[in-house]
DNA sequence: ATTGTATATTTGTCTATACAAATATACAAT
DNA sequence: ATTGTATATTTGTATAGACAAATATACAAT
């Protein structure tokens, strides 16, 4: 017999079946009553409240359609076990921009087997970095009941994005950001160390004797505006003035076709430089398949650097030097962050930035020193 | 006034709120209510069948939780629009091996696509080949009430995987067979000619003068299976006898690791064979690896074919000949036949095979033709 | 045409009662 | 220990009735 009293008020506004329904609720909640104990039969709860059957029935009928309890015939009425908040399924949304680019399968790797772990399961959205498809794709979350959101910003205007946002946090639904920030905003966060793992890599390649260092990427996503700036630290850490000629940047959505031609246009430029880095790795392969074809011999003729260490670089013939993201950690990390919130964690917003470390593979070599300008 | 009648068998041993409930669940399915059309009123219902106003009330309230009615007061009770089959949510299961594998994400967003179309959405499970965890997704899944599933077979045994479709097809939720088929079992499925592409990508190496050609595969799944049948037809075909010493196969789980180490194995015998066949893309980029490093030069030496044209493989330096699988399609189509299977669609078990072709590229080169044994 | 007030309509809440269904539990027989 | 039978227990179904709540609708006044 529990001990806490079952009170309805008779004279309050609030109907005496949602009372009784709210005070079950919160013996559940607060653990009195653990998952398959057994709740007072209706003919108790009569006597101890004074509540009709029917009242009684009906409280409970909507505690079992909620999924907090079920019933049985002659045994009486239990308390369902909680794998998730009660009302809410155990899914989360995962809104990327494309599951087959780049790092999208290992984040989602990292996002799914931290969330069987607890239990829960996460639906795929791709976004191809459209806004109209990421809201599309959160009404349907919503509808769906999800229970959080993992997002990767679309590369629409800020105030496209926090629209989208604002519309689960209207829900009670959080949401955390993953390896893109939404510029003059602060928002649940994991990302990793742009900034620093390309100061790391481009220090690297002047500790190689390289001064006249390319750099190509979209400066379309915080993440590779941070490699930019990591690029340009190091450089001028070194004494080493960041040329502007020798930054190739487009600020578009990165599509293979036009970059393979981009590419083209960089290394008609490769007397300027002895070494370049990839905002990427994938730009490093079209970098490496141009060289190639043009005749320059990869590392003896042009050092080329990467970023990320997809899965896929290992399993390739020109062993490329590049920095190592933690993208199966930042997918975990991204879901540990929001399981925090969705059990009710409350406090700062938080921004997780995971470590990178640099990979020396063969794409880099060393080159006599020259002075810098 | 709608001219069907509303009958309760006052006889029968089906509860008369759910007689009440079915018949209006029928004249909405029918299309006899459209959405926002309104419904009786309790007080017109119990005119016309005699049922109490609380009974009328209990399967009002069962199809307001089943998503089919809202009500307001004073102006009665209404048809809610149907977006996805009532009852369940708009949403299925996609087991397959590992996100991140070959040709996992290509597939899955074939999948996703379709989906988003008919606004449907997907929970994605990772396996990884492996039947316990198979079965702890499609618990959950079944907890979230999915709407179908999309299954590619694990590496267990035939009964364990019918086992998980039992599961399923217990609570009417239907389940479609991507690539992989179970033996000896009849079902629902979507994979591609893999003995014709073998077939053809097999005779495209005796056109170019190969007799001695190898393979190397799992036989672990029907689809590799099915393409080493297409190859040892094609040998045949031509009057070649195929011999078990060119035929490297493994019976368990591809592992890379593994795999890197066998590929080795194999190329110590390569002055047996002139043309050596990858049952898949990654087996096949193990193989060009290992043979670089050994100093064997892929085509001139030794030609290299592969199997899927992965969307890495375009981005490969070695341009890989690869028979290319409609994987987007296979995805696609299996959504498309799962959806047919939710809207109701009664008929045989479908298997539909999607064709592959040939994508002849430069790792295979022409040889001097010499004589069948 | 607009505003204010009253009323009718239908759902929502609550009480009371009776019988049925499913089955765990108790007890007897072997 | 096992099997068979009866009974007690609690939920499930169904009936009847009364009052409350929300608000669309009707009507009057300006």
């Amino acid at each position: 017999m529990k001990d806490n009293t079952m009170i309805i008020d008779r004279d309050s506004p609030i109907p005496q079946y949602f009372q009784l329904q709210s005070w079950l609720i919160e013996q559940i909640e607060q653990g009195l009553f653990k998952p398959h104990d057994k709740i007072p039969t209706e003919e108790e709860i009569t006597r101890r409240t004074g509540l009709a059957r029917a009242t009684i029935r009906q409280a409970i009928q909507n505690l079992v359609n909620m999924g907090y309890l079920y019933r049985k015939r002659r045994l009486g009425t239990f308390v369902l076990s909680q794998s998730a908040e009660p009302g809410r399924s155990a899914v989360v949304g995962v809104l990327v921009h494309d599951i087959r680019s780049g790092y999208a399968p290992e984040f989602l790797r990292g996002v799914g087997d931290e969330a069987a772990r607890h239990s829960y399961s996460i639906i795929l959205c791709n976004t191809d970095d459209l806004f109209i498809r990421a809201d599309f794709h959160a009404n349907q979350l919503i509808k769906h009941g999800v229970t959080g959101l993992i997002f990767m910003p679309t590369a629409a205007a800020p105030e496209k994005n926090l629209q989208l946002i604002e519309k689960f946090q209207h829900k009670n639904i959080p949401v955390v950001l993953a390896d893109r920030e939404i510029p003059g905003h602060s928002h649940d966060m994991v990302t990793t160390d742009n900034f620093d793992g390309a100061h790391a890599l481009t220090s690297h390649l002047i500790g190689k004797g390289h001064r006249h260092i390319a750099i190509t990427l979209s400066t379309l996503f915080s993440s590779e505006r941070a490699r930019l700036a990591g690029y340009q630290q190091a450089l001028q850490d070194h004494g080493i003035d960041p040329e502007p000629a020798l930054q190739f940047t487009i600020g578009e959505r990165f599509i293979e076709k036009h970059y393979q031609h981009y590419v083209r246009l960089i290394l008609a430029e490769r007397e300027k430089f002895t070494a370049i880095i990839a905002g990427n790795d994938p730009i490093a392969y079209l970098l490496y398949n141009a060289a190639i074809e043009l005749g320059i011999a990869i590392p003896d003729e042009l050092s080329l650097a990467g970023y990320d260490d997809l899965t896929f670089s290992n399993a390739h013939p020109m062993e490329l030097t590049t920095v190592h993201q933690p993208i199966y950690e930042m997918g975990q990390e991204s879901m540990k962050l929001l399981l925090h919130r969705i059990q009710g964690g409350t406090g700062a917003v938080q921004s997780i930035i995971l470590k990178s470390h640099l990979v020396e593979r063969r794409s880099v070599r060393l080159v006599v020193q020259d002075s810098p300008r």
